[in-house]
Formats: C-alpha cells, structure tokens, sequence
DNA sequence: ATAAATCTGTTGCACAAGCAACGAAAGAAA
DNA sequence: TTTCTTTCGTTGCTTGTGCAACAGATTTAT
C-alpha cells in the first residue's frame, strides 16, 4: 500500500509540516484520540506509535477496523469525501505523536514554491484508490455464500503475497473470522474439514493449499 | 456523489480534452469496451450513451457491478492506484461515445496554463473517497450476519436519502438481494415477515420504516 | 515454576437462509 | 385483446453456520 508520504525524506517532511501548519499533538496510551461523528477536517500523519480504530456497533461489539502504525496516515477518504465526521473511535493503542495536517492545504497549490507538494498530492489519490480496491476485494468475498469459498478467497490472496507454497496469514483466527463476517468457532470447524479433506495445511498462522 | 467534470462548464470540457489529448472512440450496443486483465492506463468519460461493468464469476455467474451513465466516468481507482488492469468486463449497453483521458495527464501539472486543472484533481481525490466510504457502508452492512438485519439498514440508507416517511429503493429485489448479498426468494420471504410484524410497509419500490 | 489469561479446536443443537419449483401479477409486445 | 416475458411472492425441504459451552494448547504475568 502506498503511504502519503512515500518518495518524501524525513528532512523534506518537517519542511511540509511547516508549510501546511500542521497541527503536533501527543496521546497518552488508551486516550481517545477521536470519537464517532467528532468533525474532522484533517488528515492524521502518526509520527509516534500507534492507534487503532475501532467500530461500535449497536449491539455493543467492538471491531477493529485498522492499526495505523508509526509513519502512516489515516482519515483520508472522510475528509476528502466532504463528510467530515469521524464514523468510528480512535484510541491511541500505545503512547503517541501525530500530527493534523488540514485536508484544503494538501489539496491546493501552496502559496510558497513546494516542491514536494505534487508527489503528495499523487500519493494521496493513489493511496485512497488502493483502499478503494482492497474494499472491493472484500466485498467480493463477503458475498460469496459459502464459508469454504470465503476461505479459499482469503488464503489465495495471502498465498500470492507471500508467493510461496508455504504461507503466513497476519490474523489471528477471531480476526480472520471477522474479515471473512463468519462466526470464529465455525470458521475453526471448517478450517479443520478442509484440513482433513487435504484440501489446505496448516499449523499456527502458516498455510498451504494443496491443489492438484 | 461528486463527478471528475463537476463545476467545469461543457464548453471547458473540450478545453481539457484537448489540454489532454483526450482519445474519443464510439461503440455499438453490446460492444465489448474492456476485458478482464486489458491494459488500461486511462479514465473513461461518457460523454454519450451508457455503459456497464460485469463481474464474470468463476461459476459462470454474471453479476452487474455498476452502471455509467452520459457525463460520469470510471475507472479511476483502478487506473490511479497503479494496478492498471481492467478487474471486469465493461459493456456498451447502448451505443456509446466515450473519452480516454490518460491518468498521467491529470495527474501531472499541465505545461499550458490550465485554469480547471486544479479543480479536477480535487473532484478526482474527492469522488475515490466518497466511493471508498460507500464501499465501507456496504462492508458493514455485508458483515451483518442475519438478513433481517441488512435489509433494516440497506432501508434506514434510502429512508435517509429520500428523507420521507414512505421513499424509494432503486433496485428490483433481484439487485436488492445482490446489494445484501442474500438469496432473492430469502428476501423476498424475510421482507413479507416483517411486512406481517409491522415493522415495515412497502408496495412494489415504495417502502416505509414502522418505527414506534 | 505456577497461575492466569488468551487463543484455538470440538461438539450438539437450533434455525436462518439457500435452493428449486411453481404460480400470480405486472409489464411489454404483438 | 391475447400472448409472451419478467418480476415477485410462496412454500417444502435441506443444510450450512451461528451460538454456547467446554477442553486443550499456548502465551503472558506473577
């Protein structure tokens, strides 16, 4: 996945900041950084740390959507979709700095001559359109019926990652479960049949797919 | 949701085109456009006519992804996130005039001075994005893991929209069980239950939520 | 090393939803 | 009008998967 600041060297990102008046703020571990429907206006640089995102559903399930991790962005697409608001809350998962960098002076010409300002701008629409095909790969999964399938999706993804016969999976089994919108213990039952048919291996987090 | 061409009057539009050696190219009803894995380096413009993207199923399945009709475009996310090959089959559903507008072009500052440069590629960041969270929405809702469920919050979507006690859903139940990823005879059965509860009230398109 | 906590596999049961097949209703065509 | 086509509702049967509850394994903390 791209980051916003791909191709932009650690001096030449302070000299951004500067020219966007980015706005530096620090967290403490477990702080809520922001919460559902709180406006927001900026896109969020994490120049320290780590956050996630969590989904709160009606029910009272927490999900967590994504960990953004020291050196990424996130809250693109809603502040650049004009909506907003923040649609999910954001912790800080371990002590951090970010920093706000308010979505119009990305989006218009800098007044002072910056160089680095085009490839940003580059970044930002290939990075939104990466997410944007990755969604898209997940709702394909999500509406293919059966869990079998789902799980046959999911591992050829990682097996071409990986390119590899033997391959990791980065998800715990309740995470797993929770990308392929499936219930963990089922996922554990067919995981298991499809081992016993010698259809797939696995041990741990490593996976192979037996195909003939 | 925003168009590349928003606020950039017809007669402008040749402007750029030209600005941007714009290929134009015309196709018959139920022309092939775009195959599965075709290069594609360029976002598409229909400037007439209406076109549509097919997912071709392993199974044989032919699923209808979305429908672009005169004046909008497509295939930016794939083109601006480097992958550039064409994930579907793309259809002329009439006969149709298209522009092939190459994604470098808008991407890069053009040598002639330009005026509606800018604004275009602010219309292109802000349409991925509002995409990238209709994506996300559908997710959600995908994740859902009883029909009843998806159907309440796919309404809870047009209610919002048509902001009307009684408004209208823009999908035959075969589209609408496609959207919720269900069975339509499912559907269909789960709608008429509710129907009974009283929970909802609908004749053919027109539906209405029976909160208390 | 021991205890506690978390993760993964296992199983029985219940039921929601898939599927197929058909008929009714509505709309299009002749 | 009549006929054909498409869409929608209906129903019986079947099954995949959710759910709960537990047990074993693995990891983390004390």
């Amino acid at each position: 996945m791209t980051k916003l600041f791909d191709g932009i060297e650690e001096k030449d990102k302070e000299t951004l900041f500067k020219c966007f008046n980015a706005v530096k703020k620090s967290f403490f571990k477990d702080e809520i950084i922001l919460e559902p429907e709180q406006k927001i206006d900026s896109v969020i640089y994490v120049s320290n740390g780590c956050i996630k995102i969590i989904k709160d559903d009606f029910d009272g399930n927490k999900i967590i959507i994504d960990t953004i991790k020291k050196g990424e962005t996130f809250a693109e697409a809603v502040v650049c979709s004009g909506i907003k608001k923040c649609p999910n809350f954001v912790y800080a998962q371990t002590d951090a700095t970010l920093y706000f960098i308010n979505i119009e002076k990305i989006l218009n010409p800098c007044t002072e001559a910056c160089l680095f300002h085009k490839k940003l701008l580059q970044n930002l629409v290939k990075s939104i359109s990466e997410k944007n095909l990755f969604l898209n790969q997940r709702i394909e999964l999500l509406t293919k019926k059966s869990l079998r399938e789902r799980i046959l999706i999911y591992l050829d993804k990682y097996k071409q990652k990986n390119n590899n016969k033997i391959f990791e999976i980065p998800h715990s089994r309740e995470e797993m479960a929770q990308y392929l919108g499936v219930n963990r213990s089922a996922l554990s039952r067919e995981l298991c049949i499809m081992k016993a048919q010698k259809l797939i291996d696995f041990h741990k987090n490593s996976f192979s797919i037996l195909t003939n």
